[in-house]
DNA sequence: AAGATGACTAACT
DNA sequence: AAGTTAGCCATCT
């Protein structure tokens, strides 16, 4: 082994963070992914709450489509007449994701069917 | 140090 | 269908 020393170093939160501000990156436009997902495309299963810290905490310099993430009812995670709330379903919608009552089909506006659409629209 | 909090979630009632 | 409970995990009091 390269390591000197046998033990697995566990990741630092600086690494966390990263991972998942990677995979909220590579989140296509016109698609949402809730919290859960994310943590765990991030190799962090069941950290969905360092998911929302993470985006809290981004780099403004970073850009990140952090709107593209929401909660795992489909639901934006802010009060919708909260100012980040209503602005976050204004860049949603301006990218064609529909909202139904307030909620989006996570299934119909997931990246995986991202493709799907592009063939037979929406 | 123990309790509260949050951009969460799944499983019950 | 909506509210509660329990589990989650890093921070902040």
């Amino acid at each position: 082994m390269a390591n000197a020393s046998r033990k697995v170093e566990a990741p630092t939160q600086e690494e966390r963070f990263r991972r998942i501000w990677a995979v909220v990156e590579g989140i296509p436009e016109g698609c949402v992914l809730n919290y859960g997902e994310v943590a765990r495309l991030a190799g962090l299963p069941g950290r969905a709450r360092l998911v929302g810290r993470a985006l809290a905490l981004a780099p403004k310099q970073r850009a990140l489509p952090w709107h593209r993430v929401v909660n795992a009812q489909g639901k934006i995670s802010f009060a919708a007449e909260s100012p980040r709330g209503q602005r976050q379903r204004r860049l949603l919608e301006a990218e064609g994701v529909d909202f139904d009552d307030g909620v989006i089909d996570l299934e119909r506006f997931s990246p995986e069917r991202a493709i799907d659409r592009l063939l037979w629209g929406p």
